[in-house]
This record gives C-alpha cells, sequence and structure tokens, in this order.
DNA sequence: CGGTCTCTTGACCTCTGTCAAGTAGAGTGG
DNA sequence: CCACTCTACTTGACAGAGGTCAAGAGACCG
C-alpha cells in the first residue's frame, strides 16, 4: 500500500536537471504574460525532482502545511472540498503547465485538497529556488501573480455556472473552458477534445449527481455536441457546445498579453 | 442623472490627506499578516480622495480597463456576474476594509461588475503612489497576496456551498462567514449580527430564488438562529448558525499570522 | 475470465422554481 | 399626521429540474 501522502518536502535536494520538461511551464505563462527569453531560459533550466502519480493520489490535503511548489508536467489534477455532510466539490481542475500550489508559499494551512485525476508527472520545484528566481525579476513575478489571478477568475465563472445555469448549459460550458484552455496550451500528446473525467467527477465539478450527468450527456451527444465510444467522452462540436453555454472566453484573460 | 460610472481615473490627484480613515485597510490586512510599525504609519499616510456613492453605483463594470485601486472604508459593495440568459450571480461581498481591485493592476481587462450594496464610501489610492509604496516592502507585497489569495480561498467555499449544500446550510453557512469575517474587523459602527443584504441579493448570492430565500429565512427564524424585525435581518444565535451550516473557518485563514 | 469500476435506466420523490396576488415598511409630499 | 408610492417582503398553489434508489449491463484490467 502506498504511503496516502507524498514525502514531499524531504528538503528537496533536485534530482533530476530537466531535459526541457519545464518548458510547458514557461508556455503556461506566456500564455498571459510576456517574459524576456533571459527569463524563459532561467525558468527551463530551474533545478526539480520529477515525481510520477498514479490517479488519486492525493498532493496535499485540506489542513496540510505544504513546502514546495509542484507543476504539472503531464495529466490531471484537481483541488476538492467535502462539506461537513459528506458532499464533494471540486473547485479547480488543473491542466498539464500548471503551477500547483504558489498559494502554500504565503498562506500557512491548506484550505482544500489537492488530487490527481490520471496518472501524472509533477516537478517539484524547491521554494528557496523559485524565491531566488522570481526576486529582482518583476516581471517574472507579476507572471505568477497573473496566474493566480487568472485561476480566481475561473473560480468565479464556475460560481456563476453552479449557480446560476441549468445542467445542459453548466455542463456545456465547462466543456467549452476545458477545451479552450486545453487548445491555449497546443502541446503534443494534449487532444483538446477529449475528456478525461468519469461522469461521477463531472457531477462533483458541476454540483450535480452521476445519474443526472448522464442524462444531460445523453442529450448532449443527441444533439451531435459530444460524442461517447465506450467511457471516453469527446468534444464533437465546440461551436454547439459555445451555443449552448452561451460561453464567452473573457474571463480566462488570454488578451492579457496582447498590446 | 448621475453618470453611471465613476469618473475615476482623472490621473490620481489625492484631494483628501486622510485622517487616519485608512487605518481600517491596514487593520484588514493586520487580520492576517504582521506588518512592522513603520509599514502600517506609511500605510495609514498613503494620499488617497474620498468618494461617496450611493447603494447599486457601478464601481467598475466587466470589460472594463480601470485604473486604480479603490479601498472600502465604510458600506458594503459586491462583485458579480451575468449569463447570457440574464441570471445574476454575486461571487465575492466586501467590507469595510477591504481594498477592492488589485486585480486590475495585473489584468487587462475585469471579469466582472463591482457594484456597491449600500452607501458606501471609497478611498481611492493612485497606482503608482501604491507602487512605490510595495516596491522594497517585501512583507506588504506579500500582505496584499495573502489578501488576494483568502478572497480567492472563499470563493472555493462558496463553490462548495452553492454545489453541494442545501438551502438551509447554505443560507446559515454565508451568515456564519459574514458575522465572522465582521467580527474579525471589529469596527465601532459596525454591528457583525446586522445582515446588510436584502432576501433579493441573498438569493443572488445563494443560487437561489427571493421566494425561497423567504422561506427559508423564515425556517431559520423558527429556529431562532436569526430574527427579523421589519425588513432588518439579524443573527441572534450563532452557535446554532454554526451547528446548522457544519462551518468551519479554516479557510479564511484566520491563523495566518500566529506563530 | 473473473473482478471491479463505470455507466445505464426506470420509477419515484422532493427540493426549489414559477407565477401571481396581496401586505407591509420606509420614505415623500401635502 | 395622513395619503401616496416604491420597494421589499409574503403566501399559496402548482410545476419541474434534478435527486434517490436499485438493479443490471458494459468496460477495462490483471
Amino acid at each position: 500500500m502506498p504511503p496516502d501522502h507524498l514525502p514531499l518536502s524531504r528538503n528537496g535536494l533536485p534530482v533530476i536537471h530537466g531535459e526541457g520538461r519545464l518548458e510547458i511551464f514557461v508556455r503556461k505563462l506566456l500564455s498571459h504574460s510576456l517574459l524576456s527569453t533571459e527569463v524563459q531560459n532561467a525558468m527551463a533550466e530551474l533545478p526539480y525532482s520529477l515525481r510520477r502519480l498514479e490517479p488519486g493520489e492525493y498532493i496535499f490535503r485540506e489542513g496540510d502545511c505544504a513546502q514546495i511548489c509542484p507543476i504539472l508536467l503531464s495529466g490531471y489534477a484537481f483541488r476538492h472540498k467535502i462539506s461537513k455532510s459528506g458532499g464533494r466539490q471540486i473547485v479547480a481542475l488543473k491542466i498539464p503547465g500548471d503551477p500547483l500550489d504558489f498559494q502554500s508559499l504565503y498562506l500557512k494551512t491548506a484550505d482544500h485538497n489537492l488530487q490527481t485525476l490520471t496518472v501524472a508527472e509533477l516537478a517539484i520545484v524547491s521554494l528557496s529556488d523559485l524565491e531566488n528566481l522570481v526576486v529582482n525579476r518583476p516581471p517574472l513575478a507579476r507572471a505568477v501573480l497573473v496566474d493566480i489571478l487568472i485561476e480566481a477568475s475561473i473560480g468565479r465563472e464556475w460560481l456563476l455556472n453552479i449557480g446560476r445555469r441549468d445542467a445542459l448549459a453548466r455542463l456545456a460550458h465547462f466543456l467549452c473552458e476545458l477545451h479552450v484552455r486545453l487548445r491555449q496550451m497546443a502541446s503534443p500528446g494534449l487532444d483538446e477534445s477529449d475528456i478525461p473525467l468519469t461522469q461521477e467527477q463531472l457531477a462533483d465539478l458541476l454540483g450535480l449527481t452521476p445519474v443526472h450527468i448522464n442524462r444531460t450527456l445523453r442529450s448532449l451527444e443527441a444533439s451531435g455536441a459530444v460524442r461517447r465510444t465506450g467511457r471516453r467522452l469527446r468534444v464533437a462540436d465546440i461551436e454547439q457546445l459555445y451555443t449552448i453555454a452561451g460561453f464567452s472566453d473573457l474571463y480566462l484573460h488570454r488578451d492579457n498579453s496582447l498590446p
């Protein structure tokens, strides 16, 4: 039985010096911020240790006091919270390239759980290396902050989604968001039409039940917006999803680095 | 007819040099971060101009490109978004002492609307003054970031609240949060048991309808958890509200400045 | 090929929304 | 101090989106 928690903070001697695996992280920040090539190179050369996690492994738990900054190199992860009555709500979905925990560097305790969704690879960057990199590079500090602000903006859109859209539009809206975010990363081996969540996970993410997700998914399939083969769910007609969801990507702030 | 938008960015010559009105903002940051007296004094002496707003006035709108940093000195304000089908969702409630818009300093366009809930007074601080203050004061920069992170944490708890709690627990949970946040500010003239929202606003905040808020409020009143006189809503028994909501204040990170 | 985890489906239920009409406060003006 | 007016709050009847339960079928894995 593997340990429930990652033995993460064995004060991070970097093990592997990446063969450009951090490039996807650089690309993530570039998607919303301008960074000089000097900064980009410095980031790509950050020492890190690589960890491979199975689906469902916890990266940290509510109440923990994390000390490192993991970056998602491949696979998916999600943040979630559980209410006293046992209901689970997924509050964020992270895709390859996303930094997973700038927050712990500034807050004492974690207010949510972070768990892998699929097999995932993490680059564990040491706190001091990261701080050394950011200090004296205001544009990089700014890019990190922008990343945090965009995650918060996505959270607000999810509030609107769960609070005010019916099941069909709500599901469609999430599929649109994931599609846009994946396409924005434009990573080889990352298929923006492939939805990696089970129906139960979709339910926990959208504040619905698995049974109702099933019915709604079926309805989306009937209209041709998605296709399902076996357990695999794919976006079939993104334009139609946009229409069903009333989707606008303003909240993703993709224009942030434009003139 | 007053202008719909504030003429905010008349490039901010500070008009009034505060008689300690910014003290409440200092106190807000102190509630989660340690700051030296030097930093506190420098903050309190920031030049600012004072604006008084009527209930329901917009401070900025989705798509705007704000340029200043307003701080809420008295009264209440809220962030909200509107879906294509017309549903409104309040995504954040701001109380006296809260900075209202660090985000615009880093993101090009606003992704939500910001509106006053009651009569409110804002301190408008110029962008350059603020940046000058923060640069070379890392603890202050950190405190500002912590403030942003805590707002994001509150957003995640709201996702759990709307996604996974029924109307009764959901309403109770919000009342608990507001009570704790107001008490934490411990400001004279600020009554932590007084709920300043109409039933319609509570509905938009909790993803419910006004009619159902009415029924739920009535149920809370019957159990003695709240009291209503005329249109005024007050917390009557906070312990009972905690129980009904299954409330834990971990997500407010009030321990953040403790040893 | 057996085991386990998802997904499906139908019947039924209930929480919350909808509609619509009426009441009561709070402010305004006479 | 009394209309008058707005807005907010109430209330009841009814509807419907989504939840619950439970059993079975289909995928994927070793």
